[in-house]
DNA sequence: GCTAATCTGTACTTTATAGTCAAGATTACT
DNA sequence: AGTAATCTTGACTATAAAGTACAGATTAGC
């Protein structure tokens, strides 16, 4: 179980457009750079997380990207639901039955129980997370960076 | 955040190895068959069960496959992440960073804090769970199933 | 209106995952 | 020893995900 590139990538860009704060903003060029991928990678994202209605776009000069809602109104579950999809329904029956008629058998229902249950233990944590928490984080994280002297390489582990 | 083939075939494969009981075993074409996959496929995702230590193989004629352990001795976390990876470890800096020097930045480290968190729910779930767990649960489908009239196409859901 | 900076969309290439094939090795049975 | 059933391996093909390229559309400022 793994993240895709998409949740990796995608969820730090909206971190970093919702660090630029209220009417802040943030170029496809800026993000690149920031995330060390290429502009179109980044534009690819970008428009993923447009589409999903998490940020505005905005063209010409001085355009850019925004949040499309305040901070606090962003579950991060939606995000990675958009960006990477969900567990549980790449496993339902109809995907990976192949040509057994299993649906109503017990194999496949104990499984599809275990996913269910991961499924809900990962909603947990992401339905319960804005992006503000995430926002707040990175500020405690800047502190705790500034006041550690050698605190290079150092990563916040709750 | 999906489950690869491998995590949904193998974890699969696996219960019905167990269910086949101690001293019970399954053949390649016998878990082939039930899961509706090709030979070689399951043959590769047994390959894998094996190097990870989950199952033993008896090759020749009656040969098959038998649990390497008694059930409760095999966690189910053990068994996903020989089978899939964990979150994780795929998006460490190392991996993620790009070009950008990184990992004492505030971004990264909400991120991945953020994908500890989930990596420490799932783990709740999936280091609790047996495999013995997931035989039991099927015992009881089978009741289930059995009992209700008209219960095909019924999913057991905690 | 012209220019530069920006997003948008489609189509393309590359890489990783999923899945197949065929030849070889092992074992039980006769 | 011979045969049939089984696992083992490595190399192959197909499909999906990751990442790139480029032409087009929009806007601000002059």
């Amino acid at each position: 179980m793994k993240l895709s590139a998409n949740e990796e990538y995608g969820l730090r860009c909206l971190v970093r457009i919702g660090y630029a704060g209220e009417g802040g903003s943030l170029t496809i060029p800026e993000m690149s750079q920031a995330e060390g991928v290429s502009p179109a990678y980044a534009a690819k994202i970008l428009r993923v997380l447009r589409r999903g209605g998490f940020v505005k776009a905005a063209r010409g000069k001085d355009g850019g990207y925004t949040l499309a809602r305040p901070a606090e109104a962003i579950v991060i579950g939606d995000v990675m639901d958009v960006l990477g999809g969900r567990i549980f329904e790449s496993s339902f029956c109809d995907s990976h039955a192949g040509q057994a008629p299993i649906c109503t058998r017990s194999v496949d229902c104990s499984v599809r129980s275990l996913w269910r249950a991961v499924q809900v233990a990962v909603d947990q944590v992401l339905s319960k997370a804005t992006l503000r928490d995430l926002l707040q984080n990175e500020e405690e994280m800047n502190t705790w960076v500034r006041t550690i002297p050698g605190a290079k390489g150092l990563h916040f582990i709750q």
